[in-house]
DNA sequence: TCACGCGGTTCGCTATTTGAACACCGATTT
DNA sequence: AAATCGGTGTTCAAATAGCGAACCGCGTGA
């Protein structure tokens, strides 16, 4: 790994759950020195990407990913734009409803509106989910660019519970019967008990960008209520891309 | 400059208004060769901090800086909490509105409400504003750790317009009066014809994070104008770092 | 009192980064 | 259609930047 992937790879340790760490913490989690271990860190601080609480002396993320964010946000405003999508359909399902958006290799949740039900799934800003074991992944995949499904399909697959699809032959079905269907099904393919359904957010050349989607606990739906989240969430979707496009076609 | 340096030093270059690059404009731009450009850039690219459009090959910010913004909104919600404040302000004034965050020896631009009227001060989110030159960095320093300002007092300050406080002692009479008055008057310090107010918005242990400013066409405003913003922006500023600090004093 | 773990620093070794030169491709010019 | 230009992307010897074991000083709990 190089430099440049070793400070990101720092960066990526940050999580909604652990947003701080000491420096021995980090380095011991990373398994890097920690003197490498803090040389990158003050690179990083250096530039606003982390910042070391004065007292704690511990190190969280800085203003400076903020302001990125900002910039890629002002250029390409998915989050501000899928918001409304997103919350309508969570209202619509009473389930709990997630937007994720590709990248390296996988899907980030970029936004997620959880059920009110007591039991519900939970998903987490920031998680990354993959492409072959979840709903969204499944969905995204039915429009991805050939290198990435094909990158896909080669890789590792990696089993999260007993029902997820581990050869290509299992996925590849499953990505021709989403693409057929307009829209995904996930059986606990990533976590037992949960179902989803998911459509893929398509850019003006048809590829997709990422996934919208819907997840309930097993126990509450049946092969009509899928049908009718798998409809809604097809015309979520379809409806953030006309938006996202330009509002034409 | 080490790697890493470098590595952020590419992402900064994306701006609101630049927010594309092919490698050869990149690598001119930053004055590295072409292929440490592509390197660093692959790099970025590999854990979605930059993202290449598959036609037109050219780089932008990618969906993780997003990601990491959204860990540390979560757990460091600034921009939401402030958005009402700046809103109100903003309305109450008339004039444009800008709260900043200290980074790495600078004042960055968060939010910004632009005033409604025609003659009106443009400012950018993600800009960066000097210390030195500005209500907002003369109000920071107010009461800022002691490091930054003496880094900041010793340091070079850049004249931006003949009215800039460049010598130590003109900027520390600034500072002196601002911190007795509780807002800072910046004068055309930063850019001419525009006359700003700005309050610091405190952590818990009295220490500046930012600032509240107002900004106004000069030909807009007298001394008690000038007074009246600054009361307000004071207020805010007040009222944004309670409810920051856990809503209690 | 001692031992431990913490944040931070040093310095010789070495692996990583560097950049001139090159290959390739497509558009525009001759 | 040959030549030229500007662009992206690749190579490899040379040098620079990063590495990490060992270190310091500090606070804490045994």
């Amino acid at each position: 790994m190089g430099t440049v992937g070793k400070a990101i790879f720092l960066l990526e340790q940050f999580s909604t759950e652990q947003p701080e760490y000491g420096l021995s913490d980090l380095a011991r989690k990373v398994s890097f020195d920690k003197a490498t271990t803090r040389r990158l860190l003050v690179s990083l601080a250096e530039h606003g990407m982390v910042e070391q609480d004065a007292e704690t002396r511990r190190y969280r993320l800085g203003p400076g990913v903020s302001r990125l964010a900002r910039i890629r946000e002002w250029h390409f405003p998915l989050q501000k734009m899928c918001a409304p999508f997103v919350r309508d359909l969570a209202r619509e399902t009473g389930e709990t409803v997630h937007l994720s958006e590709y990248s390296a290799g996988t899907l980030l949740t970029v936004q997620v509106e959880l059920s009110a039900r007591a039991n519900r799934v939970n998903v987490d800003v920031g998680q990354p989910l993959p492409l072959h074991g979840t709903a969204s992944g499944i969905a995204f995949l039915t429009c991805a660019r050939p290198e990435i499904t094909k990158a896909c399909f080669e890789g590792r697959m990696e089993a999260f519970t007993r029902f997820t699809h581990t050869s290509r032959d299992a996925l590849e079905k499953a990505v021709n019967a989403a693409r057929a269907r307009g829209y995904s099904r996930g059986d606990q393919g990533f976590e037992e008990g949960v179902a989803s359904v998911a459509a893929p957010i398509l850019n003006t050349d048809g590829i997709a960008i990422g996934t919208l989607a819907v997840a309930s606990p097993m126990s509450r739906i049946d092969a009509e209520t899928t049908e009718r989240y798998g409809r809604l969430t097809m015309q979520a979707a379809e409806a953030i891309a006309c938006q996202l496009n330009g509002g034409a076609a």
